[in-house]
RNA sequence: GGGGAGAUACUCAAGCGGCCAACGAGGGCAGACUGUAAAUCUGCUGACUACGUCUUCGCAGGUUCGAAUCCUGCUCUCCCCA
């Protein structure tokens, strides 16, 4: 019998102490990491997505940290597609590797996979957009219902990004968005073990407030002025530089807007929970506890 | 000392006799989310033995069938003149 390879998976909200964990475990298993963390994975943003030092990444060979550019569009699936590939790669040598990452639905697509949808054409989501703009939500609304009832009855129908989504699909292929959705898991030749990093939300809190400050120290701001010409792309839409480039507007004191990072970072961790607690395989652990521990457990589960 | 304005739920702020447990915003909490996901969206937010009951709109009285809304006094805050 040969064993499938197992792939561990390090989650659980902002600054809970992933990183640190992530290399332990890397170290630990002789292996390499791979980042799920949607905003690590562009270059020039290095203080506001608090991407790993260079000696952490040192300290193990990191994956898709910093590999794109942020003129790049980098979906989801373009993640998927990617870290399978290396996974496969490193599967040849290795037979554990890690993944962490805070942005849920990026571990999702890496474990369970997405299903395939055809590449669609940037034109069509712009025109939807300036519909969106121009005549509202509620004829998109419309549209999708004619077009695709069966998901309008179950997706969130307020959520102008759902609609678009949805629409864009149906518009370029002339199929329902629902047609593409296979609810099935992928199969996938490795295990999966979930480890999740958790504390008491004011300790959480805490070091999310401490963190902000510590970019502050080092130079968030200036990397973020150097950033505001491309304050529009997607991969700037991300706390820590938005409210920064509204400070340079001059919409917010510098004091608000470290207010509003901090608060904006709070929310996030809360939304992580939000999506990592619906997930039942996760092996919760305490932010502080020995990694040690954590180690052994994952060989005891492996070796079952 | 004289004149004026105001005190509303965690905060700001509407309401100015019944439709008010009280608009709205912020904050907080909870949730959703298959190619924008650090994004986007939704719900709740006086208390409870909850489709009903109870206690709220500075404090104490009063008018009224009925008050956050009107009257009186008190306390505090702000502004103007001295």
């Amino acid at each position: 019998m040969s064993k499938k390879p197992l792939l561990i998976c390090v989650v659980g909200a902002t600054a809970i102490g992933k990183t640190r964990l992530s290399i332990a475990l890397a170290t630990a298993f002789n292996t390499e990491i791979i980042s799920a963390d949607s905003r690590q994975f562009y270059a020039s943003m290095n203080v506001g997505t608090a991407v790993p030092s260079s000696q952490e990444l040192a300290a193990a060979p990191h994956h898709f940290i910093q590999h794109k550019s942020i003129f790049d569009t980098y979906t989801v699936a373009d993640f998927e597609k990617e870290a399978l590939a290396k996974l496969q790669m490193l599967f040849v040598q290795k037979d554990t590797v890690v993944l962490v990452g805070g942005s849920g639905l990026y571990i999702d697509a890496v474990v369970n996979g997405l299903d395939h949808f055809p590449d669609i054409d940037k034109q069509i989501r712009e025109t939807l957009n300036t519909q969106l703009d121009k005549d509202g939500l509620l004829i998109l609304q419309q549209e999708l219902k004619k077009v695709d009832p069966m998901y309008f009855k179950t997706m969130d129908t307020k959520n102008p990004r759902r609609v678009i989504r949805a629409l864009e699909i149906y518009r370029a292929t002339g199929k329902p968005y629902s047609s593409f959705l296979k609810a099935k898991a992928a199969n996938r030749n490795f295990e999966t073990l979930y480890i999740g990093l958790t504390a008491e939300r004011s300790i959480v809190y805490q070091r999310i407030n401490k963190r902000v400050d510590i970019m502050l120290e080092n130079g968030l701001v200036e990397e973020a002025k150097e950033l505001l010409t491309h304050s529009n792309l997607n991969a700037l839409q991300t706390v820590g530089y938005r409210e920064l480039f509204q400070y340079f507007n001059g919409t917010l004191t510098l004091e608000k807007a470290v207010e509003e990072i901090k608060k904006n970072t709070r929310r996030f961790a809360k939304r992580q929970g939000t999506w990592f607690r619906k997930n039942q395989n996760i092996h919760w652990f305490d932010h502080d506890c020995d990694h040690k521990k954590i180690i052994e457990f994952i060989k005891e589960k492996n070796a079952l």
